[in-house]
DNA sequence: CAATTAGTTCATCATTTCATGAAATAATAA
DNA sequence: TTATTATTTCATGAAATGATGAACTAATTG
């Protein structure tokens, strides 16, 4: 993960929708959701969420599963260990969660 | 930390520019660097360096400190430290670093 | 095949972001 | 006090972003 890729992916999350579609997809796990579930539960327009799955998507973050005529959209955990790293490393001087309340979450 | 100071987070950092700017702060440590050295050492315009210490600063990424005529800026850790935990609690199920390739640098 | 469903793409428009150069502010030095 | 240095602010314009509704594509159902 070099500063461009790692400009991209911020730049996904960097967005109230997005985050939010990122977050529902973490905790949906592996599986993923179909574009359709995920308008529904976010209260979102079709076109404006396939736009932001789009983004997202392109940055790395999701990951598209065609399910019949459906499409299943599912975190990439690795890409957002990988950007977590890269923060940790370059912006955190690979201190991070030393200083955080909640450490225990953290590895 | 809740998700629209991530999002303001997140923001911040998605530009070439500023996610240059604040790691250049992160190896300055604590003592941060006055403008005109961010300046130099990444060859910026001034206005244009002043506009991103701006967003960097609204963000509660960076603290600004006047030192005589200078304006010293140093990255906020414990912020960063905040959204990092944000995104490995809600973005990774809290399981960062356990898939990276650079586990011993994390944590 | 016709109708329906799921999702995307397209065109348009409003808004935001960002770079640039000129001007302003404020602290120090001569 | 005048000049210089450090930085910000302002005005302008170009480019990117994002919301919206209409139209399109593809898979499934009747």
């Amino acid at each position: 993960m070099n500063a461009s890729t790692t400009v991209l992916a911020l730049s996904a999350l960097a967005h109230d929708a997005r985050l939010a579609v990122f977050k529902l997809l973490v905790q949906a796990g592996p599986e993923g959701l179909a574009a359709g579930l995920i308008a529904a539960r976010l209260e979102m327009a079709p076109p404006a969420l396939s736009f932001h799955l789009k983004e997202l998507t392109h940055a790395g973050l999701l990951v598209q599963r065609p399910e019949g005529r459906k499409i299943h959209y599912s975190a990439n955990f690795s890409s957002m260990n990988e950007l977590i790293a890269y923060l940790t490393e370059n912006c955190c001087q690979g201190a991070a969660c030393e200083l955080t309340a909640t450490a225990e979450d953290c590895c």
